[in-house]
DNA sequence: CGAAAATGTTACTGGTCGGTAACAGCGTTG
DNA sequence: CAACGCTGTTACCGACCAGTAACATTTTCG
């Protein structure tokens, strides 16, 4: 009733700042985008950029944020397709990496950030630790769920897969190593849960 | 006879400034080093920096193709302290790689450099995929020499491990994923290596 | 309606950055 | 010595960029 019609951009300027930004953060790069193209693109302007946000960190911050929590949403989904199925979601969750590999932007803003934020004490870097270490957890709970022996063995092996694979569609293409991606890390889960010592 | 000593500086001055370039990128990215950081460093200045390169972009691809080179010089390392030795080799490569992790800065000048150069058409991208490839073809070769049944796929399993490797050290720290890098990656390579079946 | 809050517009600042011009020094080599 | 090539110094340009000020407009809501 208030604005359903009519409007040619509906969701709130803040909402689309954040959208654009990422967008843009993904194709140019964090350095390689400016405020003035991100309010453009949000078809916004830079005034309403900055009552929403301090500074371009403090809306980096809120990008990675973002991202993570559609991540969190993610992990739901998985659970309700899956529901107490740790193999079965570990399974769905490399599949649907594998098959978003090649989407134009892998959405790995978190590493694509983490390499451009240069600065140490950048505030942006703590997100990327905090979302990293929940991730991690989380796909160790998943890894005893599905009865493997050595969790954290498989879950390191597959989230360094799976940094590996975005990496190597970055620098070595979609006919690079990132192709086999799918196929080495479902064995790498076939071959953990079937016998408890395989690949160690 | 030359220049062979009293000279507080004794490279050239374009030695000098590449390898401050590759300093500077390595700790600060590409976008966040201004040329005149990189001659100020170089014990040099911005003039004579850009009479041996056309631009910064020209300087960028000299800084790869070094870096490509002196991975040119490590692999002909391996080969003189194992020669023949495919599986030895590999296990080394994995050694050093791990043993250089937390480098301060990994030298994954490649694919740091792949991620920040958003640009597809920027002229450094060729050369890394270049060197991408040639890295493949080489690890390939030593798979095989390893007597191992199915050479391509463990070589692409590694290679997604080492890049994993290196985009966790930059988001997860040295105590994420990339702490247990060489106990899988080595894992993995005597787990194919030794039962031709393994791990698929 | 009417006031307040949020959004949009324009213009500006101070700084940085890639790149260039002009000139001066300095070592080599003939 | 003299000419030449390489290097260093200073100053500058135009473009871009993060962030701000002042003002106009629209939207929201009591």
């Amino acid at each position: 009733m208030t604005t359903d019609f009519c409007k040619p951009s509906r969701r709130s300027p803040r909402d689309r700042i954040v959208e654009a930004a990422r967008d843009l953060f993904r194709r140019h790069g964090i350095r390689g985008t400016g405020v003035d193209a991100i309010a453009d693109a949000a078809d916004s302007n830079k005034m309403t950029l900055y009552r929403h946000f301090n500074s371009k960190d403090e809306l980096i911050v809120e990008c990675l944020r973002r991202a993570g929590m559609e991540m969190d949403g993610f992990w739901q989904e998985l659970e309700d397709a899956y529901p107490g199925d740790g193999l079965g979601q570990l399974r769905a969750w490399v599949r649907r990496i594998a098959d978003h590999l090649g989407d134009d932007k892998c959405q790995c803003e978190m590493m694509s950030a983490a390499v451009q934020l240069t600065d140490e004490d950048h505030p942006g870097r703590s997100v990327i630790r905090m979302f990293k270490d929940a991730q991690r957890d989380r796909v160790v709970e998943l890894c005893r769920r599905a009865g493997v022996a050595h969790a954290e063995l498989l879950c390191d092996t597959l989230l360094l897969l799976i940094e590996g694979a975005r990496a190597a569609q970055q620098s070595s293409g979609a006919e690079g190593p990132s192709a086999r991606f799918a196929e080495i890390a479902d064995a790498a889960i076939l071959s953990f849960a079937g016998s408890g010592d395989a690949f160690k």
